[in-house]
DNA sequence: TTTGGTAATTGAAGCGCTTCATCTGGATCC
DNA sequence: GGATCCAGATGAAGCGCTTCAATTACCAAA
């Protein structure tokens, strides 16, 4: 454990190591990648020595040579965002086992940041990237993969067939909402909030319509908005609860958790009942869910699922050379919880009652 | 914009650049690094040539020649907790500004994987190091440095003296906490949950014991938790209003916002109003604190501000041939809402009542 | 002993860039 | 006209590694 400190300025290279070791540079360099290729003798000496000179190797240099590193990017979109939290998780867990390294950039909802994130994994040869694109443009995509840079798409593919990608079945998750609310006897569905021109928020819509147009006696009435945030869902509660009785919903599905929080707060701070006068359902099963004032009922997309499965087609992808490339579309599982069954009982935090609902 | 796809397999470098437009090797690498050397026309000629190839300068070899990259490496310890989410950004915005890329990895609070992922921005040779330690070991710290890498310490420095650290000031946190609660008049305090082994979550209850000792007529009773969920707060609120009356705390103080979400919606399940009976008050100022049943007052540490001071600390170091250690202590801010002042209204999500007590 | 044949080792040729000493071609000055 | 400069351009020397063809060492079989 001798490491030594940087004497002379320069860090040891494998040269070093190999003169102290009294083998060649290349015995240094096998020992240290295939030490199988290597004799007993050799490789003890060379791990002597590496160790005497608190030796690293240099990736940059590695990976010149070697024509490319083991290293995966991730660019995120949003790290706020629990569900890409959890992406990220499951990318490095599975990247992890097979070892590979995983680097995140957050490019934090800018499209230029996301440019500039994917461009500097192009330059640093990565061995893949794991890309969670914002709802624009795709030709950074091409951009990287005309450098032979292999690229899976995560969240969004915006229509792509051309490279791998998972997906989460996001018209299946407003389609399982909206039925969960149809189930329980509700009828005037409200679609609370939501920037439209977010393709995974109109799939959603589109979803709790055709479960509307399904179930045939029920309708639905859209309000978008522009953000997401939670006093969104205020102010659009607060909107239908000004009316006449007979026309406040009495099922309420958002397309984030935070609408639907504010959404809730709203109603209860007005005096209406949650579930019993209106149900409420969010999406995303975000961290928060169970800390809201009544417990939320939620879609929940397995991140963790969707980051590991993404790593595994990179995988395939670098490593077989008959690689096709694949979509993988997951469903989303309904979670519910008090603001939709109600409870006389407080919400249980972490292990609740989880129905899972498939279609 | 006719960048053409890689025909020859490999991607073009300098030197197909260099060829096509007809100067030498050296003139591409000014041109592109300060132009400022180079004529107009070879400038021109040069960008003519990067275009239609689509070159990517190799960043491996880049780093290789120039013996260090300019990306900047940040070890995170837990992606999920907002504060280390806020660093983040704060050190992404900071480091844009001087034009060094932010690469994250995520330790997941896992000490092998915070010792490899500081390797492999070592073995990167990284232009420096941001580094939230667990409350582990500082070894790696060390042994990154003989290797002439620098490291900025983020959050926690284990009272090392001999590199930039930037801290929070977790005593004073608490002291502002429990003061609050006893200007509020409560007097029976609770500090409610923690690990007592972590750092922050001692010097927190050490501030909060001065704050008590300073008053002189409160008392303040610890009940420690394994971990910082908010079922845990739950399990404590519930056995401390399970006593007599006289014996219930009136003001309870919690480490992390989770606890203190729990705390409240079990006093308020079992009937107790907050802030009447017991005042709550948690800390870190989580996305969540606003949509809890009763938003939440806490104490905030300014994530993004100890992520950019972090990164002009490392620059300095980088820049500054006197540079000399310096370890900043940033003071918490008291985050005031209902959940200890109370209000008839509704809570104000986003723009809340922020009021700042300074010591 | 000779002859293969395999296992281990070696040394050199790059990987694509930066940088530095060197060289070139004008413009400037006496 | 010749000496002096200087902005620009050049080409080669590395940066620290991987890899591969070539070499040596060693052991078993003939």
């Amino acid at each position: 454990m001798t490491s030594q400190t940087a004497d002379g300025g320069r860090a040891p290279s494998m040269q070093d190591v190999a003169r102290l070791a009294g083998v060649s540079l290349g015995t240094v360099s096998h020992a240290l990648n295939k030490p199988e290729k290597v004799s007993a003798r050799s490789l003890q000496k060379v791990r002597a020595a590496v160790e005497q000179l608190g030796f690293v190797p240099n990736s940059a240099a590695r990976s010149l040579a070697a024509g490319s590193s083991s290293t995966v990017g991730l660019v995120l979109t949003d790290i706020d965002n629990s569900l890409f939290v959890d992406i990220a998780r499951g990318a490095e867990d599975q990247a992890r086992t097979s070892g590979h390294a995983l680097l995140l950039a957050n490019s934090d909802v800018d499209f230029k940041r996301q440019e500039s994130y994917l461009d500097i994994f192009d330059e640093a040869r990565v061995a893949g990237i794991l890309f969670t694109p914002l709802n624009a443009s795709l030709e950074g995509v091409d951009r990287v993969r005309r450098h032979g840079r292999r690229i899976v798409l995560v969240n969004y593919a915006g229509g792509r067939q051309d490279c791998c990608a998972v997906l989460s079945d996001e018209e299946h998750g407003g389609y399982m909402a909206a039925r969960h609310l149809i189930e329980l006897g509700r009828r005037r569905l409200l679609f609370a909030g939501g920037p439209e021109e977010f393709h995974a928020i109109k799939e959603r819509r589109n979803g709790a319509l055709r479960a509307v147009m399904e179930a045939g006696n029920a309708t639905l009435e859209i309000i978008p908005s522009r953000r997401l945030k939670s006093d969104e869902g205020r102010k659009i509660a607060a909107e239908v609860t000004d009316r006449p009785a007979d026309r406040v919903p009495d099922g309420i599905l958002s397309p984030s958790d935070r609408i639907a929080a504010g959404v809730i707060h709203e109603l209860m701070a007005r005096g209406l009942r949650v579930p019993e006068d209106v149900a409420v359902i969010g999406y995303d099963n975000n961290q928060f869910a169970t800390e809201v004032a009544i417990s939320m009922s939620t879609v929940a997309q397995d991140g963790h699922t969707m980051g590991a499965e993404a790593i595994s087609l990179l995988l395939d992808e670098i490593r077989n050379p008959h690689h096709e490339h694949r979509i993988l579309t997951l469903k989303p599982r309904l979670i519910l919880r008090e603001s939709t069954l109600g409870s006389g009982g407080r919400p249980l935090p972490e292990e609740d009652r989880r129905l899972t609902l498939e279609a």
